[in-house]
DNA sequence: TGAATATCCATTGACGCCCATAAAAACCCA
DNA sequence: TGGGTTTTTATGGGCGTCAATGGATATTCA
C-alpha cells in the first residue's frame, strides 16, 4: 500500500527549465527547494525506504544524487536535506569565530555525523542503523517536510511531537513576521 | 449545478499582461494574489473538487500549478494559498535561529501539515482525507476568499461561523489602518 | 569464497491525464 | 436591446502511467 501519491510536489524539481518564471534563483543559481507535507513509507527488511517522489523531485539536479542525513541533537529524529544545503551550512559555520567552542561543537555534531545516502534506481535509500536507532525507526518511516529541509521520524513519535508543537504554537500565538516578497 | 460564476474575479490572473494596472509586482516579479468572494462546489466520489476559476487565475504563473492546503489551527477549516506564499514562509522561518524550539514548532506545525494539491486538467484538486475530516467536508466545499489566502469550509459550518464573526465585528467595531500604497 | 552492497525486474494500486456533457456566462450582431 | 452563438466552467467517468514495494540477480570488497 502506498501512503499518498502526488499529494505534494516539490518546487524546483523536474526538467531544468532554466529562466522560467518562479525559479527564484539566488546568486549561486540554486533552485528553491521546498519540502512539504508528511509521507509515511515502509522500511523493508534490507533497511531500504523510498524517499517520497516529491522530495526526490526537489533534490533533482543537485551534485549528489541522494540525501544527506544526520541525527537531530534535540529530537529523536533524523535531519535530512540535500547536499547543497550542507554546503551552505558549511559557509555559515565558517563565519563563526575560528576555533571557537561553538564552531567546534557544530562541526563535529553535524558534519562528522552526516551520512550521504545515495538513491538506488527506484529512489530508495538505506537508513544506517545508527540513525534508525536514534529515531527509533523499525517498520515505518515518516518523512516530514520542513521547508528547506526535512526530518525522518518514527511515525507514532512524530504524531506525538506534532501535537505538542501545535499546542505550544497555539499557546504563545505563533509569532512570525512574514517576509515581504521584495524584502 | 454550478454555484455562481464570475461573481468575483481575482487579481493577478490570466495572461501575463505585464505593466497593467493592479498587478503590483515586487522586485522578484511576484504578482499580487487576491482571493475574493465565496464559491460552493461539489466533492465527487473520488474526493475531487473544482477550485473556483477566479482562484485558479490568481494562482496562475506560480512555480507549482496547484494549491497548498493545511489544517487551520483555530477553526474547523482548511487554509489554502499558493506555493509562493509557502516559499516566503520558508524564507521567514529560515531567518529564525537554526535548531531553535520556536523554529522547530513552526516547521512541524506548518510545513509538515501542508499538502500540495496539484490541479488536474480541469482545475480540480483531491482533498486529502485528513484535511477533509478536519473541516467536516463530505459533499460540498465552500471556498472562502480572504485576500492573500483562502479557506475551505463545510458550507453550513461556514455560514454559522460567518454570522458569529459578523456579530463580533459589530460588537467591538474592528479597526484597521489602511496601508499606504507605497509603504 | 562469503558477505555486504548495488543493479535489475515484477507487481499493484493510486493517481494523472483524457474525453464527454451540461449549464451558465460572455460575446456578438442585427 | 434582445436573441442567438460561442466560450468557459463545473462535473462524471475511463484508462494508462508511475510510485512504492518486494524480491532476485549481479557485483564488489574483505
Amino acid at each position: 500500500m502506498h501512503s499518498q501519491r502526488g499529494t505534494a510536489a516539490a518546487i524546483g524539481g523536474g526538467t531544468p527549465r532554466t529562466g522560467e518564471a518562479g525559479e527564484h534563483s539566488s546568486v549561486l543559481g540554486a533552485k528553491v527547494v521546498l519540502f512539504l507535507s508528511t509521507f509515511i513509507n515502509k522500511v523493508d527488511r534490507k533497511g531500504r525506504v523510498s524517499v517520497p517522489a516529491p522530495f526526490r523531485a526537489a533534490l533533482a539536479g543537485q551534485v549528489f544524487n541522494g540525501i544527506v542525513a544526520f541525527r537531530s541533537y534535540r529530537q529523536a529524529a533524523i535531519e535530512g536535506c540535500g547536499i547543497d544545503r550542507m554546503a551552505r551550512l558549511s559557509d555559515s559555520i565558517d563565519e563563526l569565530e575560528l576555533f571557537s567552542e561553538a564552531r567546534d561543537d557544530l562541526a563535529s555534531t553535524i558534519f562528522a555525523d552526516a551520512h550521504q545516502l545515495p538513491f538506488d534506481g527506484e529512489g530508495r535509500v538505506i537508513l544506517p542503523p545508527l540513525l534508525a536507532e536514534h529515531a527509533g525507526i523499525t517498520e515505518m518511516a515518516a518523512f516530514i517536510g520542513r521547508g528547506a529541509t526535512f526530518q525522518i521520524w518514527e511515525p507514532a513519535a512524530f504524531a506525538t511531537h506534532q501535537d505538542e508543537a501545535r499546542a505550544r504554537t497555539r499557546a504563545h500565538g505563533a509569532t512570525l513576521r512574514l517576509r515581504r516578497p521584495d524584502e
